[in-house]
DNA sequence: GCATCTTTTAGAACGGTTCTAATCTGCTTG
DNA sequence: CAAGCAGATTAGAACCGTTCTAAAAGATGC
């Protein structure tokens, strides 16, 4: 077997959730490689493929789980679809319009200034910043 | 009666739509006060309290007409629900998380520095901002 | 007013997501 | 290592926002 460097039995359980088949099956396909973005349907796909049986609502249930365990974090670019991101770090988005695909980008180089302060009773959770592009 | 500012007939015709009693009360609601939010069951519920009988079909395809002709600005904040805004002109979102109220703040003292250039056989279309903040 | 083309409408259909209730599985305890 | 239990998975139904359909109503041009 080869060194599987992170144990994701390890990192579920850490994350407060049990290291069931299906979920160390969908970590393993989400945090193998590099960064990705996936939704419910591509990401059932893929993990159907490695031929273990999961159910589509295993995946939206692992999804919203991993998101609220901070391990992913989710998308909202185009209406009736959710993004989720396997990059938890700061950074932005480029959203090809007609396609649907969605491509990272580092925010070092980004800065924002002159941001207003939120409003009375609220305090800031996270500034998205999506640059649209078209083909 | 009192001074109609705009003429939402003339202004409906001017984007290329027929000025139909439908349309011209949907106009109407969403134009005649300031900037508005709306989604479309919001606006569908504010022009019934108007006595103008409208379906829910026929606002949607208000505001997707009055979006298509650059009247209305769609925003994607939430996973599942559409905004419009009226306000088409350069500005960006406030949004807050817990029960998905929109604000418009003003992008003339925002400044964003350091964006990355569009990929390869892409064009810029918008840069939207989203600062989330909770309650 | 008449013909034509557009718009509206109610209701069905749709697509993505969540819920339900039954079954199963991982974990703990004895 | 068997039993018991809480939590997870599942198929399918339900749900919700949005779009489609086919028919009726309305706007526009002549």
């Amino acid at each position: 077997m080869p060194g599987n460097s992170p144990d994701f039995p390890t990192r579920l359980r850490a994350a407060g959730l049990r290291p069931t088949k299906q979920r160390v099956a969908l970590a393993r396909v989400l945090f193998e490689a590099g960064h990705r973005h996936v939704t419910a349907e591509s990401l059932h796909a893929e993990v159907k493929a490695t031929r273990m049986p999961v159910s589509l609502a295993t995946v939206y249930n692992a999804l919203n789980q991993f998101r609220d365990a901070g391990l992913l974090r989710e998308v909202v670019v185009a209406p009736g679809r959710s993004y989720f991101d396997t990059n938890t770090g700061h950074h932005h988005h480029f959203f090809v319009e007609p396609d649907g695909e969605l491509h990272d980008f580092p925010s070092e180089k980004v800065t924002i200034a002159g941001l207003p302060t939120p409003p009375k009773g609220t305090r800031l959770s996270r500034v998205d910043v999506i640059v649209r592009v078209r083909r």
